[in-house]
DNA sequence: AGCACGCCGACT
DNA sequence: GTCGGCGTGCTC
């Protein structure tokens, strides 16, 4: 085994393959697959993940590796499988797949410096340039504005060489250790030795003499009450010492989080759990899709399946969608598991989420809680998956490689020969289905653990309320529910179901409305600095004084976000204190947890947000949980809008009333009829479930059809229509005649930084081989996208249509 | 993707 | 002759 296949960091269609290098004798012993290494690509060096060792290759000259960057394998050859899986499947990058494993700090970096070879007098130019130095970035020569021959002149000359640095941004973060350089028995002849009045230092001495462990220095000092010099003298005495060790950061602070332990289950718990932890027994796969209402105790099931698993020796994942990644869930794991837990976060640091890697790298932990990408978790023995919400669609990467952390964990259970777990209070219709065909194991729990009904849902019609001349965004019903919330000492929550809406600036006269100038797009007005910012690319303007159109002063914005609810909040209901929480007030690190925890306080009445309310979110005092605009979603040019409003309707009802106070729910809508929202409010999954199931199939979207999205950008209009044209016919010269090509469609934003936006889409029932058609006709654009400056991006099973 | 190489036209 | 611009082809 001397020669290694290597996948080359570099994301090209044409470099999407293995390439063979020679592994020279110093390395012979130490290569492995699934490290790193770096290789000779072209002119260049590049990173590579090895993929392979084999003993001869068909290509004539080899190049030897130059480098390897990891004592231990970053990927193991599972995972170097299933990135070829998930690129296979996502129709993208085999390197693309490989990297969205890692954590960012492993990818590599590039630096290109020009080094001097010679003593001699170069040209004055040069001289000047790197002026008495050996060494000058790239970047200084490209700044010098210098003719680029001249450097290839002096490389030709061997004056200078330019070095092609592969860096990587691993950052460590060290701890000192003091420890007894002796004996206890030493330790205490020393002792005597010491001066009368050398009080610290002999306390020192004898604090090792009792406890000879090693201690951090930091500790040391606060727990003996001195200071560093008493330290140095008796490390200088040789009579201690010091040493470094790396820590890793923990961002969550372990020690102050209580034990916690098993708790008996309900009737319901235990019949759900038997078949889960069978199949874990006999290491089989299987997929379970859990469907228990808010409250009926989900997560109480999934930690016991994951004590069984740890007890096997086996290692779980769990995932977790974004926003409910709170610390107070991160606690109920920790609670029960301690330290035996890794928590992968896109709110960690850099370096907090290397340094949780390298746990599960290095098998220190066995259960991994996290969002999305934690799906790629280095363990080797799985003993179960789960998801919880399954049906979030944060489960679906927005960017290359296109995955879905439901398929990679189905994917990932087979391989390892385990249950998956889907867990929800309304899973998808996908999944249910599958349920419901069989391929998936249903199980139900429609009883909440504490008993207690559900809070009943009242639907307001906010068309009635225009009618009899309230102006207002807040009904009577819904004003009058929150005075009296407030008189009793409770709190509220209140959704504004923002998505769709947005503040944007409309001239009263003319009707004129602000859009950016690069994106077919309104502006949105941002109060805080009385600017209008476009969403989709970094544009900003002042808001203008005087509508553009018609010189009108009548321009006014429109809309409602978060912060205009709250002012008609505060001036409707003046006594009540409200803690508003949007992008906007929680994009600082750790606001978003204040603001609960103030809430958690009871420093103030009302929590008022967007979506990011309606998750797991547990307050004992919230008793009114009102819905300001539920139907505002349903409007979108999405086939999944009903869905969506379905869920995020249900989500948020299960907030009130979960513990001892009864709750309520109120509704306010402008089509009370919508059958999402009637059957939200009587928590009825199952004919929602059926009446979505025929609006699906008569429409011909999932889980009937598949679909595949493909988005073709440009600057010229013409190109990206006539592109899409061509993309579309050559796909309909080899699919199925029962499969449906779409397009080309203008999206549904046409046109983002100056570039046009056409799509096509495909709905397919089988089509086992649209994968390779796809990357096929890809292949013939190739030219197109180089010189062209033509983006073509595909989206299996897309999940927003834009 | 990046880089070299080669050809061409423009400019000194 | 010198330089930049751009099309082409290659990367183990």
């Amino acid at each position: 085994m001397n020669i290694v296949k290597v996948i080359v960091d570099v994301p090209a269609s044409s470099i999407d393959q293995t390439f063979d290098y020679k592994i020279p004798e110093r390395f012979q012993d130490i290569i492995q697959l699934g490290m790193r290494v770096t290789v000779p690509f072209g002119p260049r060096k590049v990173m590579g993940f090895v993929v392979e060792t084999v003993n001869h290759s068909t290509f004539g000259k080899l190049k030897e590796i130059i480098d390897v960057l990891d004592i231990y394998p970053v990927l193991t050859k599972e995972l170097l499988d299933l990135g070829k899986w998930v690129a296979q499947q996502t129709v993208s990058l085999q390197i693309t797949a490989l990297q969205v494993m890692l954590p960012q700090v492993l990818k590599a970096t590039y630096k290109k410096e020009i080094v001097r070879m010679t003593s001699a007098t170069l040209s004055d130019e040069l001289e000047q340039l790197f002026a008495g130095r050996d060494v000058i970035t790239y970047e200084e020569f490209t700044a010098s504005k210098l003719p680029y021959v001249r450097l290839s002149k002096a490389v030709q000359d061997g004056d200078v060489s330019i070095e092609y640095l592969v860096k990587s941004r691993i950052t460590k973060k060290f701890k000192t250790m003091i420890r007894p350089a002796r004996p206890p028995h030493e330790l205490e002849e020393s002792m005597l030795d010491l001066a009368k009045n050398a009080k610290k230092q002999k306390q020192l001495l004898a604090f090792f003499i009792e406890n000879p462990e090693p201690i951090e220095k930091q500790k040391l000092l606060k727990h003996m009450n001195t200071s560093n010099s008493t330290v140095n003298i008796l490390l200088e005495k040789k009579l201690l010492d010091s040493y470094h060790t790396e820590v890793y950061r923990n961002p969550y602070q372990d020690s102050e989080i209580q034990r916690t332990f098993a708790l008996p289950l309900t009737v319901q718990q235990a019949k759900v759990i038997e078949p889960m932890k069978e199949t874990i027994e006999k290491n089989m796969h299987d997929v379970f899709l859990l469907h228990g209402i808010t409250g009926s105790g989900k997560t109480e099931v999934y930690l016991q399946v994951i004590q069984d698993v740890i007890l096997k020796g086996q290692e779980a994942i769990v995932l977790v969608p974004e926003i409910s990644l709170t610390p107070q869930m991160v606690r109920r794991f920790k609670g029960r598991f301690g330290s035996n837990v890794a928590v992968m976060h896109s709110a960690l640091s850099a370096g907090e989420k290397y340094d949780e890697w390298r746990r599960i790298q290095r098998k220190e932990v066995q259960v991994v809680v996290g969002a999305r990408s934690a799906i790629f978790a280095p363990f080797e023995n799985i003993g179960v998956i789960i998801i919880d919400e399954e049906h979030e669609t944060s489960y679906k990467q927005e960017d290359q490689p296109r995955y879905h952390a439901r398929d990679v964990a189905i994917q990932r259970g087979k391989t390892h020969q385990c249950p998956v777990i889907l867990g929800s209070a309304t899973p998808t219709l996908e999944s249910y289905a599958r349920a419901a065909k069989g391929v998936y194991q249903l199980a139900t729990l429609d009883k909440r653990t504490n008993e207690k009904a559900l809070p009943p849902v009242e639907i307001v019609d906010m068309r009635k309320e225009l009618h009899a001349g309230n102006r207002t965004m807040f009904s009577r019903k819904l004003k009058k529910a929150i005075i009296d919330c407030i008189e009793k000492g409770e709190q509220v929550v209140l959704l504004l179901n923002r998505r769709g809406y947005s503040t944007f600036v409309m001239c009263r006269d003319c009707g004129h409305v602000k859009e950016c100038p690069h994106c077919d797009i309104a502006l949105t007005y941002h109060k805080n600095s009385n600017q209008l910012k476009c969403h989709y690319c970094s544009y900003e303007e002042p808001m203008p004084l005087h509508c553009p159109e018609c010189n009108s002063d009548t321009i006014r914005y429109f809309g409602t976000g978060t912060q205009r609810v709250e002012e008609a909040l505060t001036q409707l209901i003046p006594e009540a204190s409200v803690i508003r929480m949007d992008v906007d007030t929680t994009r600082r690190k750790g606001a978003h947890e204040k603001l609960l925890n103030r809430f958690a306080n009871k420093e103030a009445d009302i929590l008022l947000g967007t979506q990011m309310i309606a998750k797991g979110l547990d307050f004992e005092n919230v008793t009114l949980v009102g819905v300001l605009t539920a139907d505002s979603m349903l409007h979108l040019p999405d086939f999944r809008s009903s869905e969506k409003t379905f869920q995020i309707l249900t989500q948020v009802s299960g907030r009130a009333g979960r513990h001892n106070l009864n709750g309520n729910v109120i509704v306010q809508t402008y089509t009370p009829d919508h059958y999402s929202i009637e059957l939200a409010s009587q928590y009825d999954f199952s004919t929602f479930y059926n009446t979505e199931m025929k609006m699906r199939k008569a429409f011909q979207y999932p889980p009937y059809f598949f679909l595949a999205l493909i988005t073709i950008s440009h600057v010229n209009q013409v190109k990206v229509v006539q592109a899409t044209q061509r993309f579309a016919q050559l796909l309909t010269k080899v699919v199925k005649d029962e499969t449906i090509i779409l397009g080309p469609t203008p999206s549904a934003i046409p046109r983002i930084k100056d570039r046009y936006r056409y799509q096509c889409m495909i709905k397919y029932r089988n089509e086992p081989d649209l994968r390779i058609y796809l990357s096929k006709i890809l292949d013939q654009f190739s030219n197109d996208i180089r010189k062209d400056d033509l983006f073509i991006s595909i989206d299996m099973q897309p999940y927003h249509l834009m």
